[in-house]
DNA sequence: ATAATGGTTCCAGTAGGTGGAAGGTCAAGG
DNA sequence: CCTTGACCTTCCACCTACTGGAACCATTAT
């Protein structure tokens, strides 16, 4: 398979494949043309990494992932506390999100939204 | 003032305030040492701005907004609607952080995390 | 032969800062 | 007067995880 190939097979873009590359997840071998060249399990694990992504593993989470897929002898205890770590980070970020949601939800209701400059959203920013 | 005053009082650190300085929210004067010297508008400025990207404002939203603050003939109407697209791009980042926490938390209760191999969490991860 | 498509490398830029080196300045204490 | 330590300065690099674009080579279809 060519990068292309790869690309609509596993929903990442030839760019971040490349990239993917660059920082070690994959080696494909090269044909006589300099194209990178496929095989199945570059594909999956390409593809195994994008869902980790998509759930919010960082790039490094996804090293120690992949390592621990590639284990026969790996502890799914291991795998749990990588993954309930990630649960902690994506959980303190909803909060933190939660939190500027209630405030500025606030001032927008309060806010007149007309013509005139009063405007408690700027009031609340200027508040010292 | 110098700038370690401003951080103090502003709660910003000092190398953010320079680099405020540099996308040019603010100009501080300079003292004969080359210090800079900030008056009580200029914290005011850095301390709104705080306050405005804790609100998850990004930084083109803080200078719109600050130019706003400034504007005496504003309507509040524009304030009201930068906030409600602040909004709503908070909402889009809570709704996808939501959705990662509910696969990612069912997989970490389907984990048995004990000394043995068998994981859902990446038996997911890999499926195709 | 040519055009479209797909591949390659490399460099730069994104957001919003943060870290660190190398060096100038100022106030207090011995 | 000198030193120490806290502050200040600039500049450059680095962070995450890609993404865009230029310049160029290869393949395929017409």
């Amino acid at each position: 398979m060519n990068i292309g190939d790869v690309a609509r097979r596993s929903g990442l873009p030839a760019k971040t494949i490349r990239y993917y590359e660059d920082i070690g997840f994959i080696k494909p071998r090269r044909g006589a043309n300099g194209y990178r060249y496929f095989d199945e399990k570059e594909l999956h694990k390409l593809a195994f990494i994008g869902r980790a992504r998509s759930l919010g593993f960082t790039i490094e989470d996804c090293r120690t992932l992949l390592a621990l897929y590639e284990d026969e002898d790996r502890a799914s205890a291991d795998v749990k506390r990588v993954a309930k770590q990630n649960l902690a980070e994506i959980d303190a970020k909803i909060a933190d999100l939660q939190a500027m949601r209630a405030t500025l939800s606030h001032l927008i209701a309060e806010c007149a939204g007309d013509h005139r400059p009063d405007c408690p959203i700027l009031d609340d920013l200027a508040k010292c």
